[in-house]
DNA sequence: CCTTATTACTTATCATGTTAAGTAAATTCA
DNA sequence: TGAATTTACTTAACATGATAAGTAATAAGG
């Protein structure tokens, strides 16, 4: 049990959240040799398509720093594809390639296995109150 | 706004949530020469008392080898005393020191204010479900 | 007792987090 | 139009996260 002094802190509590629910996740990502960073980039370029690093960064919620040595890594491994944009030079366009795909559909059951395990542990509700809860604490103002 | 593939996968609400609250925080920590993990190292110390490493490791939501490297770093900086349990050699106990008291107390006024802050944006009641939803999913078996 | 776990760390290695600084291209604006 | 900003990254440096392996000390079993 944790201490009761940093039971009722949010940001100690979000930590020991994901902790918790990232114990049973990490493992089946390791056996397909991703971490956890590569699998949400994997994940978004597969829903979105092309798109600058930045978008990437947002959606995966990783600072750009990061975002640059893991898709240099997931380049070398043949997963993703960068090109640079020819309207803005600044920006680098960013999609995942046929394997990469594979990767991620051969994968995303499990994923929804997790979520639906996640779902019935906690009740369909208070997931969705629990999720309503965090987005309501990222809101622009406070 | 983040895509809407993610928004509904409770790990990315964890991150993003954890994200947003310490935006506020890390600056503030760093101001006074501290990172948010020795920052948690050294409350859970002032409060606990003297213990051992696996105690502030469970308390601050730290792995043992983050932890060791932090501990090194507080005792260079004559924040954090250590040595060796006399009833049991594989253990080492670890105190604040006064220095390091001081400057938990110097500060907890903003961890206080930063907490006030949060409790109006979100409303009390709604920071209480969320502490006990956060809570309620880190309990055993699911 | 003595061997075999188990516990409480430490060390090593590699990936990511975090901040700051650097670079090139686009945009703003006087 | 040309200098000053801003944008979209990249690089660097250091701290932490994560896994595996190593070590010394205690506990368990036979």
């Amino acid at each position: 049990m944790s201490d009761l002094s940093t039971r009722r802190s949010l940001p100690i509590a979000l930590l020991r959240a994901r902790e918790s629910v990232m114990q049973d996740i990490r493992p089946l990502l390791n056996n397909i040799g991703l971490t956890e960073q590569k699998w949400r980039v994997l994940r978004s370029l597969d829903e979105s398509g092309v798109v600058e690093q930045t978008a990437i960064a947002r959606d995966a919620c990783l600072l750009l720093p990061s975002l640059t040595r893991i898709l240099q890594s997931l380049e070398d491994d043949g997963l993703v594809r960068r090109s640079r944009d020819l309207e803005d030079k600044r920006r680098t366009l960013v999609s995942i390639t046929e394997d990469g795909q594979k990767l991620v559909h051969d994968n995303l059951g499990m994923a929804d296995k997790l979520n639906a395990d996640l779902e019935k542990k906690l009740g369909r509700k208070k997931l969705g109150q629990l999720l309503d809860l965090l987005e309501a604490l990222q809101d622009p103002k406070g």
